[in-house]
RNA sequence: CGGGGCGUAGCGCAGCCUGGUUUAGCGCGCUUGCCUUGGGAGCAAGAGGUCGGUGGUUCAAAUCCACUCGCCCCGACCA
């Protein structure tokens, strides 16, 4: 492609709104632009890194056995009420009406439709297994869309869905799409870490993330510095902490604490460690109080009390609530004579000579013993955040690590929430029916490309990994007043078109700063310039975007160098830099 | 959804507080010419704006007021 007939425009400025370095870089690069909050243009250059994404998802997934359909975008509101989502998805589907005033939404993700396809189409145990994938742009109305690609109302994703007969299949099937997840974004080039994730809105109980580590990511990860447990600081598991004892009374005293109500507060106040106070959190799950007790050096994890009392919606309590349930102003509340379930984390087994709230106001009480003093606790429980150097509980070795990364992919063990909510079943070869157990599989395809960007950049653009970049080669031709430069730039042209290169040949006549800041920017692996100075030296120089050297190549010798190095850039990048 | 901020040329901004000498300006980009050619050169001449929208106040509104739409940031939320 010759750049004086391509689409392509690059910007010196960094655009205000834009945040992170993907979303700066591509905007300055031309490769995207914004139409409203949330929704881009792909512009010509980023389409063509997408279609590779796609191309490697599309190759990977068929070789794992997947089968790829398209389903509308346009989706009718009957499914998503037979499945319970219209009221439960909330503003985030983007909902409307067609010309007869029927209800309609713009799919932000098809478990209902594939499960109504599978429940048409997938009569017996005959029929499966089966994973369906397709790749398709959702719409999900975000309260608040930012960092361009990273998180869009309107995005490219890839999303698969698999059928099966037992639950041992759709594990089977969970660990196939693991591997294959993993084997996709190894081929991108990318370096990133599988974690054990939690599952949220869509429900299951087994969930892995893909998450491309870069500073700049939204989510935080835990990871074993000695063993391969990694996971979502939301899952991560905390490795029980004994509680020394502590030589206290018989029985705990009322202390006052005028006005202190944070564990920072009470603490110098009383001139305790925050580890010898037990905060007393209360929460609303669906409609009814309960009490969660944590080490006062420690956070709760709304994620593992979600988790452990299976409930649908689960929220702090107001601060009316939390004066109706303690009698006390907020800040006071504790767990004696609470008169509601309490549950606590590990981290207040056996702790004694504890304070807590005396749910009334200005006062604690310490000397407080937990096994002798609190009645209510219904048992203890991984309920709290783990923190980075905390010991890792599958080894028992070596120690968390926090990163920071970005969600590229998530894999889901479903079970048969849908298919049982839906009657997706199947005639079983004992005549029996029985719902079907599902999987489903994502890739956020715009996000693998802001990952990449977040990942390989410096300060003067991108450096897209080979298997992903637009073009394998940028030719430039410096100083077009010379014909030698424009026929030998021609004439490379041409060779690397029939060597089937995929090459931008960037003919304009600029001065050599304009060309060599814009292929910078671009970052396409492998630039070609041709100069009176190369020539004077019997070839053509060939630098790679990624080093700072750069080479002469003879003319006779270009074609087989230029083959190699390109060869050598795919290996390089798709080499398993990836961690798991 | 709570809090804050911003809408003036394709992009980045000034002007607004204190209404009228501003014919609405600057930088980048764009067009034409000259010049220059190894890291976003220089000179000259140009094109490009219903000042987000609607209504109001006023002799007079980019400027003041009200409403409205859009965008951004922090937080909450987020398969």
């Amino acid at each position: 492609m010759r750049i004086s007939k391509y689409m392509f425009h690059t910007y010196k400025e960094i655009p205000s709104d834009a945040q992170v370095v993907s979303h700066q870089l591509m905007v300055r690069s031309g490769m995207i632009k914004k139409l409203s909050a949330g929704i881009y243009t792909y512009m010509p250059m980023l389409l063509r890194t997408i279609r590779k994404i796609e191309g490697i998802i599309r190759e990977e997934m068929n070789k794992s056995g997947a089968i790829e359909l398209l389903m509308p975008m346009v989706l009718p509101a009957e499914l998503w009420i037979e499945s319970g989502r219209w009221s439960y998805y909330g503003a985030e589907l983007l909902r409307f009406k067609d010309r007869k005033g029927a209800d309609f939404c713009l799919g932000p993700t098809h478990e209902e439709i594939i499960t109504d396809i599978a429940r048409q189409e997938l009569k017996s145990y005959k029929d499966l297994p089966k994973n369906l994938y397709q790749i398709q742009t959702k719409f999900r109305d975000e309260a608040r869309p930012r960092f361009g690609l990273m998180r869009g109302r309107e995005f490219l994703m890839k999303d698969a869905y698999s059928f099966h007969t037992t639950e041992e299949d759709a594990k089977r099937e969970y660990w196939n799409m693991y591997e294959t997840y993993v084997r996709i974004f190894k081929r991108c080039g990318l370096k990133f870490r599988a974690v054990s994730a939690a599952t949220g809105n869509i429900g299951g109980t087994l969930s892995h993330e893909f998450q491309v580590l870069a500073d700049s990511g939204e989510d935080e990860i835990l990871a074993c510095n000695q063993c391969d447990y990694a996971a979502n600081v939301e899952m991560a598991a905390c490795h029980f902490v004994e509680n020394p004892s502590v030589e206290s009374s018989n029985k705990y005293t009322e202390v006052e604490t005028p006005n202190k109500r944070t564990v920072e507060e009470v603490c110098r106040f009383l001139d305790v460690i925050p580890s010898r106070l037990i905060k007393t959190i209360l929460y609303i799950a669906d409609g009814k109080p309960y009490a969660f007790l944590v080490r006062g050096d420690f956070d709760i994890n709304e994620s593992k009390v979600k988790a452990l009392l299976k409930c649908d919606e689960l929220r702090l309590a107001n601060d009316k609530e939390i004066v109706d349930i303690t009698k006390a102003p907020v800040g006071f509340a504790g767990p004696i004579g609470l008169g509601i379930d309490i549950f606590a984390d590990y981290s207040v087994k056996g702790l004694s000579g504890a304070v807590v709230g005396a749910n009334k106001a200005d006062t604690h009480l310490k000397g407080v013993n937990v096994e002798r003093d609190i009645k209510d606790i219904k048992g203890f429980y991984d309920i709290r955040f783990a923190k980075p150097g905390e010991i890792c509980p599958q080894c028992r070795k070596g120690i968390y690590e926090r990163f920071r990364g970005i969600e590229v992919g998530q894999i889901f063990y479903l079970g048969t929430k849908y298919s049982a909510r839906m009657n997706a079943e199947f005639l079983d070869r004992d005549g029996q029916k029985k719902p079907m157990i599902m999987g489903c599989y994502g890739i956020g395809i715009g996000r693998t490309a802001a990952a990449a960007i977040e990942q390989y950049h410096d300060k003067d653009g991108i450096i897209w990994p080979m298997p992903i970049a637009p073009f394998e080669v940028h030719l430039m031709c410096i100083g077009t007043d010379s014909e030698e430069v424009v026929r030998r730039g021609e004439e490379l042209y041409k060779k690397l078109l029939s060597l089937n290169v995929e090459v931008l040949f960037d003919d304009r006549d600029e001065r050599p700063g304009v060309l060599f800041k814009d292929a910078d920017l671009i970052g396409i692996p492998i630039r070609v310039s041709v100069s009176k100075k190369s020539i004077e030296k019997g070839g053509v120089e060939v630098k790679l975007r990624r080093e700072k050297a750069s080479q002469i190549v003879p003319f006779e010798r270009f074609a087989d160098d230029i083959k190699r190095l390109i060869s050598e850039e795919y290996k390089y990048y798709s080499g398993g830099e990836g961690v798991q």
